[in-house]
DNA sequence: TCGCTTAAAGCAAACATTTAGCTTTTAGGA
DNA sequence: TCCTAAAAGCTAAATGTTTGCTTTAAGCGA
């Protein structure tokens, strides 16, 4: 029977909370279970049992800082709309927080459900921005080669090659799908 | 000063063989530094000092194993080179245990120095293909638009979509990059 | 070849984290 | 309101990690 009212969501919130100050104040290796219980007021087996261990811990809490807080923004074209998302999208994942955070999210990650939210989260801020473009009548790309062309390759650089993100390569890839 | 040679050589050789023996055993999961230290005859705090925790020598040892064993194979023509390659380099990678040395190559790299190193190999494996074709005097695409366009949404789906990865899929990206 | 120097490994004890058994609390339903 | 069982608390044992000091041996120069 899953509970998700009451104490549980209580603990849960708290321990997220904890999670997110101890990160603020100390910084993101210094961080332990014992130190994150004992700031959320929780005994320490009561978070090993929930999460399992600090990596999925901090996956969890990764994956909600990862989500979208607004719809991306109307310039009036796909074209504006497609170069300004993403030069907004590669900014925040690849900040040096954004950068902890997906990393976060896939490490404590064992099927890969995680994962999965954060690309759905993009999935869907590339979606709103396409159907607006069919709304006005524009020719517009399929979500799946947006996120393969656009997405994919400013993901790929952020994990594996750490150089050469800028607003610029943004554009251009926003470009390249449309054209 | 660094010391590459001698009882260093062999105590590093020691403990990547007790690593890759004990993840065939038993599991990566079940894997422990003790554990991997007792197996090399080493003592566990040589391992702690010389990698710091169980994620960075899994690291490790997965660049060493995501490290291509072979060039290309020479099919005649760019097109079928690059898709051959990509096949298989979807294959190896989308293999469960593929999967598993990238996220270990991952999450044990504070510096990011490991994640460049097996991009670096997946680049080298490209422009052996391309420097072939411009040899053979067709025309090539640039290797970054290779890697943007076929190794980033295979990695990208590796870690963020677990679906819809097949040979299709591979040949797809291949064809539409030499479009 | 023989010492010297010092980076790296061994050892062991202190320390912290994780696990596990049992008890208590409490949300949700009868 | 009472019952049931999921989830949290508590505690102690097991396990893993860190650290100071000692010992080994690689690399270097005489």
């Amino acid at each position: 029977m899953v509970r998700p009212g009451g104490r549980s969501a209580r603990v849960q919130e708290s321990v997220h909370a904890a999670v997110r100050d101890l990160i603020a104040e100390t910084g993101r290796d210094a961080l332990t279970v014992p130190q994150v219980a004992a700031r959320a007021g929780v005994t320490p087996s009561t978070v090993y049992r929930r999460w399992g261990d600090l990596q999925e811990l901090l996956s969890d809490v990764a994956v909600e800082r990862l989500r979208p807080e607004a719809p991306p923004e109307d310039h009036g074209s796909l074209a504006e709309d497609l170069a300004a998302w993403t030069e907004l999208f590669l900014d925040e994942m690849s900040s040096p927080a954004g950068r902890a955070y997906i990393r976060d999210a896939l490490l404590g990650d064992p099927d890969g459900s995680n994962a999965g939210q954060c690309s759905a989260y993009a999935a869907d801020q590339v979606e709103v921005v396409l159907a607006r473009a069919v709304a006005r009548g524009e020719a517009a790309p399929s979500a799946e080669a947006v996120m393969d062309r656009v997405v994919a390759p400013i993901m790929y650089r952020i994990l594996f090659r750490p150089d050469g993100l800028d607003a610029a390569y943004a554009r251009r890839l926003a470009a390249e799908v449309l054209a």
